[in-house]
DNA sequence: TAACGGATTTAGACACAACTAAACTTAGTT
DNA sequence: AACTAAGTTTAGTTGTGTCTAAATCCGTTA
């Protein structure tokens, strides 16, 4: 009854087409994210598509059905809740709460999700500021901005950094550019497309690898505190 | 790489042996506790036999070998410290923790166990009153009585209700006779073993149904709060 | 438009974990 | 000692989820 690789792939599909809304979802795709090879991929897409969670045509990648979505949307809340139970209550660092929420996201009741919340006291966002869909899978998006795209000059606020990113969680941790820091972009190379932000005090030179990894949203809001 | 159902059947492998101490444990009493047929529960101690997990011989029962008792108790750990974390942290009422914490038993990273651990301040026992193995899995098993055999006129503490009896821990719960509650026996009818108690101020007459999912221990210790 | 090459699918295999039905073992009873 | 009934194992099937190797498709390039 359980479908654990089901709802691997049914959240992977989401994710993917979250980062890509423009073209459907290749099988290569899953399949380099899921760590499997195309094959195996092709096998679940059959499975998935009797079941009518996603619409599969040959060669032409997938996407989700209506209930697809709603059982990836559910995934999606129970890893991004975990996740920020592990962080704020457990004390976990945020580089590797992304792992365990992996494994435990197939297997918490609805009940302790919901519980989990509200101990948390509804959270917008994951540790790494991906929003968390609601109970009944709503989601709301704020407008966010990439860093690499912030003109000089302008005070902004960390608001998301990509978790996929190889070393990028404990270098931003390191530099204080986590979700919630307030920064100021000093100066933008338009050749080398390095990106120099201030940071509580510091300055740091960011490539375009970090920049392209990191959203910000306008630091206005006064009512913060 | 998971080994879901495997971690169930040795757990319970574990417990039943822990139940009857006596004889091995047959096929059908695992088979009846992990709801599945004979055959089943055959073909899986072919594979946990061949992993060494276990020594099988056919028609004669089994038994955990060192290494299945060491997963055994690892899944025991997990299962009872997170029936405490569900309990005491997210108030979950302890008639549902069981079902919960049966999911999640075989989803928890060590490190994740160890924290919630760290959190609940080392608990000896699971809400129901069983012990806790530790890290390393170490056991200390406390000497407790049957509520059944206890004499009239000791006061005594319940120590451990039967979580799997039908209907036992809300029945319970509401008559105030949870682990670590204070009672009194002041009866016992020797035609049909019914046990009167005293339980904050209220007289209960036990069946022997109840009585005997009981378990509790002198009340004795003075260096309790 | 024909061929190439990368992506995808098919074909065939395997391990796990469950089932039903049939055969077998064992222990207790005539 | 043979019989029988309960318990157990075997045999054969199914569905999931993975793999490798071999076909097939399709967009681009010659
Ligand atoms: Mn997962
Ligand atoms: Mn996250
Ligand atoms: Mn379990
Ligand atoms: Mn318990």
């Amino acid at each position: 009854m359980g479908g654990l690789a089901r709802e691997d792939y049914l959240a992977d599909i989401y994710r993917l087409q979250a980062e890509h809304p423009e073209d459907p979802v290749s099988t290569g795709s899953v399949a380099v994210r899921r760590g499997v090879t195309a094959a195996s991929a092709t096998a679940m897409f059959k499975r998935l598509a009797r079941d009518e969670l996603i619409v599969y045509r040959n060669y032409s990648g997938v996407s989700l059905t209506q209930a697809g979505e709603e059982l990836a949307l559910g995934v999606v809340r129970r890893h991004r809740l975990v996740e920020r139970f592990l962080a704020d209550v457990l004390h976990i660092p945020w580089q590797q709460v992304d792992a365990y929420a992996d494994q435990m996201e197939h297997a918490l009741p609805d009940d302790v999700v919901d519980r989990m919340e509200a101990l948390l006291e509804n959270p917008y966002t994951c540790p790494h500021g991906y929003p968390i869909p609601d109970k009944h899978g709503r989601l709301t998006q704020p407008e966010l901005m990439l860093l690499r795209d912030v003109p000089p000059g302008l005070a902004v606020r960390v608001a998301r950094v990509n978790e996929r990113v190889e070393g990028l969680l404990a270098y931003v941790a390191e530099l204080g550019l986590m979700p919630g820091s307030l920064i100021r972009v000093t100066r933008r190379n338009n050749v080398d497309l390095n990106v120099t932000v201030e940071a509580g005090g510091r300055e740091h030179i960011l490539g375009l690898r970090v920049s392209e990894a990191i959203w910000v949203e306008r630091a206005s809001s006064p009512d913060e505190a």
